[in-house]
DNA sequence: TTACCTGCAAACCATTTGCAGATCC
DNA sequence: GGATCTGCAAATGGTTTGCAGGTAA
């Protein structure tokens, strides 16, 4: 972990995410930001977030990267290869996850429709390494 | 569902995503219908790949949007409205979910280290309309 | 002093779109 | 014939980066 020096902006960004429940994007970051330090730069939005990221003071949420497609559009899971990037399709029941649907609806307001998932881990050819 | 006119450069595409199983970018079909049409343009690949997303005949991989930020850095779920796009905390307790990874895990030859999920439906505020 | 930080603007990358012409029905 | 398709190239939108000057330690 990289030590790193005091900046306003830096404190700026960690204090408004701190206190918001939003899950801002970076754009909406940078147009709070810049009602307190009118001059900063999206740049430096963008430099802080990923810095505060791999501090592990902040999460990120995404799944990055690019679109991928699948050939086969019955609705199955995906794993993902954190070393060589490969995405394979998961053998998983159809239905055999809907319970946690379930789970994450109790004591939620809203409606839990379905959900996203994907796996992540190493492959086979990724394990031998 | 729209009516689709035939165009040789789409059934190639859908061909290519039917026998493949690397679940390969927009780039990556791209460079292979290059192979059978060489004068295909990207443009062209990625309006098909759309329209057979939109037709159900593929799946897109992915959570598209852009990277939101949670001043929160412990691992936690999240839930996405579909219809005002809010992101909101779901309170799950930790752990609650990972037995998934077993059973995504049951005939696979790699190694399941997580997973990353979101859930989605309507919030509250969206379910009132 | 010197590493790290900033604003700015240009670069980048994935994706979309406007256009004029080609193709399917 | 007319709607939908194509290639091309330019536009878009989110994010990163090079640079020259500023700031914390």
């Amino acid at each position: 972990m990289i030590t790193l020096k005091y900046s306003r902006q830096r404190e700026s960004i960690k204090a408004y995410l701190a206190q918001t429940k939003e899950h801002p994007t970076a754009d909406t970051v940078y147009m709070h930001i810049r009602e307190v330090y009118p001059n900063v730069s999206l740049g430096t939005v963008y430099r802080n977030l990923n810095l505060l990221v791999d501090q592990g003071e902040i999460m990120r949420i995404s799944q990055g990267e690019s679109d991928r497609f699948d050939g086969n559009a019955l609705p199955h899971y995906h794993f993902l290869c954190t070393e060589c990037s490969c995405v394979q399709d998961l053998n998983i029941a159809p239905g055999a996850l809907d319970h946690i649907n379930i789970i994450a609806g109790a004591g939620f307001e809203g409606e839990i429709q379905g959900h996203s998932t994907f796996f992540y881990g190493k492959c086979s050819k990724c394990i031998d390494k």
